[in-house]
DNA sequence: ATATTAATGCAACTGAGTTGCAAATATAGC
DNA sequence: GCTATATTTGCAACTCAGTTGCATTAATAT
């Protein structure tokens, strides 16, 4: 279920993802907003705003979750898919405008799928 | 480091993966060999056989760990990269001899890539 | 202003994976 | 084979991201 009363969590939490491109972890929004929201909470909005199409979240290679805005989705539904990438040097983490084409397998009917992408990012990259 | 003497518990895992196709999910191992290995030894020799080139390992969509055989790597380095699949139905787990083309991204430099595709698998897309 | 119900904080928990260390066991040298 | 040496193992305790239950707080509707 999504979010139903605008509180100051979902305020602060929106406003972390205002006008940076990039993705952010769980673990980091809980260290950045530890004194102004508890963990859990940090965890059921995220989760929220992920049901009604505002967030969207992957699994990095350690098996942490990151968040990032989403273009275009909504309750209905997410639509948006795109790989992400991770850079190997300074960590940083973002979606990814380009298409990767998953070949149709044989005999398997395909839902989903999640690519990510490690190297080193535009800043790192020299 | 990899693996420098031949133990029981290396055969019993080996023979796991003997004549199997599938990934196996360390959890999966440590169940069914609890009344031969210690956990934490499953976890150290799955371990040290990813770094002889002998099994790889990946993540799934919920952050657990499955190792997979390899084809033709070695101590050097794995160079088997493919796909995974995992069936949303039944949730078996498998290596996919196909090619995911991943495009180049501008500016960024790729070193490696993972890719989780998930839908029904052959016995269970009826 | 009050009632209703969702959201929050807290503490305790879960569960996959890790660490330190003493005991067991594989290997090499004799 | 026996012994010395170094690797491997089991165990218990730990880590750490994420979850759960429940009483309290706060947003919304009337
Ligand atoms: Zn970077
Ligand atoms: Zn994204
Ligand atoms: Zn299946
Ligand atoms: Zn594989």
């Amino acid at each position: 279920m999504g979010i139903i009363r605008k509180t100051q969590s979902v305020a602060v939490l929106l406003k972390e993802f205002e006008n940076k491109p990039n993705a952010i972890s769980a673990i980091e929004l809980i260290k950045r907003l530890s004194s102004k929201i508890n963990k859990t909470t940090v965890y059921r909005v995220l989760d929220k705003l992920e049901d009604d199409g505002v967030l969207h979240s992957f699994l990095d290679n350690s098996g942490i979750k990151w968040y990032a805005k989403c273009n275009g989705c909504s309750k209905t539904g997410h639509i948006d898919m795109h790989p992400h990438f991770q850079c190997l040097s300074c960590g940083k983490v973002d979606c990814l405008s380009v298409e990767v084409k998953i070949p149709p397998i044989p005999n398997r009917k395909i839902e989903v799928s999640q690519v990510l992408i490690q190297g080193r990012c535009e800043s790192c990259n020299v």
